[in-house]
DNA sequence: CTGTATCCTTAAAGATACTG
DNA sequence: CAGTATCTTTAAGGATACAG
């Protein structure tokens, strides 16, 4: 497999996003981090992921900030952090897309730690609540000129033709 | 790259949500389609996919029913499904977990189509409105013996130490 | 128990030429 | 323009033995 394509050139957080957690095991990892595991035999157990990669997530991980070493060096934990805390709301929603449009067999039911609720589908608003059903895309205060044109031709091709769904 | 490992033992809605749209391409190719690209070659001019793996996205995404062909068999459209609309709230928090945490450079704005207003960071909450910080799992009315098995160790782990940070 | 270090395999990604 | 068909590359992933 040759070098995966970096998408440097166009500024977006979510392929930032999917550079470090855009991995099929990583965002694995994390959930089981939710459900509380936290040593490196837990997880190996859990996934079922071999030794080393796991360890190179693992420590991938760490070096990102999303997940914390605790304990002894000889023998640590895996917590998250507060950058892995935030990912809550993305696993969760792929979580319930999943649930809703893939799962054959009933999966595992969310709730919340704190109350032991259910939890509500995850919903994108604004500020004032109102729900937000599309979205589009604005070139950001740093945009640069390849992002620029591109939103540019993206006004252009929708005023003349009809837009989304 | 050996075949990688399935995890149909335990039966997680976003192990199933990953095998569909958990590849480095297909969110960013989902994310375009938001922006309301369609063609093959603007997908392609984009992303500077190759060719041959644009369209064998594309094909799954359509065979998943995320996207659909629309127009003549000769230049056709791929636009999103309800389907595929319903990812939205896990792309925008995927977005917003990048944006606050992984941008250097300032990325793209999300603005909601109908309203041109901001998003909200994307929150989970309980049906009534609660808000969730931590969630736990709960093993569903279909879980198999070794998902079973596999909450009740944790329960067992979580009692014996200390719970999550 | 938590890793490293090796070796091996292969499937996934790229490049490119060609077709309808 | 929208693919398909090849060919090649290579790095990701697995297995496993070994080390602290």
């Amino acid at each position: 497999m040759p070098p995966r394509t970096r998408l440097d050139g166009l500024n977006c957080s979510l392929a930032q996003a999917l550079d470090v957690v855009g991995d099929w095991w990583t965002l694995l990892i994390v959930r089981d981090a939710f459900a509380g595991l936290s040593r490196f035999g837990e997880f190996q157990a859990s996934l079922g992921i071999a030794r080393n990669i796991l360890a190179d997530r693992l420590a991938t991980l760490t070096r990102q900030g999303i997940l914390a070493r605790q304990g002894t060096a000889a023998r640590p934990r895996y917590v998250l952090t507060r950058k892995g805390r935030e990912l809550m709301p993305a696993l969760v929603a792929l979580m319930q897309w999943g649930d809703k449009w893939q799962s054959a067999n009933r999966p595992p039911v969310l709730l919340s730690t704190e109350s032991g609720e259910a939890l509500a589908p995850v919903r994108v608003v604004t500020p004032a609540g109102k729900a937000v059903n599309l979205v589009r895309f604005s070139p950001g205060p740093g945009a640069n000129s390849r992002t620029r044109r591109f939103f540019e031709q993206r006004a252009k091709d929708r005023s003349r033709q009809s837009s989304l769904p």
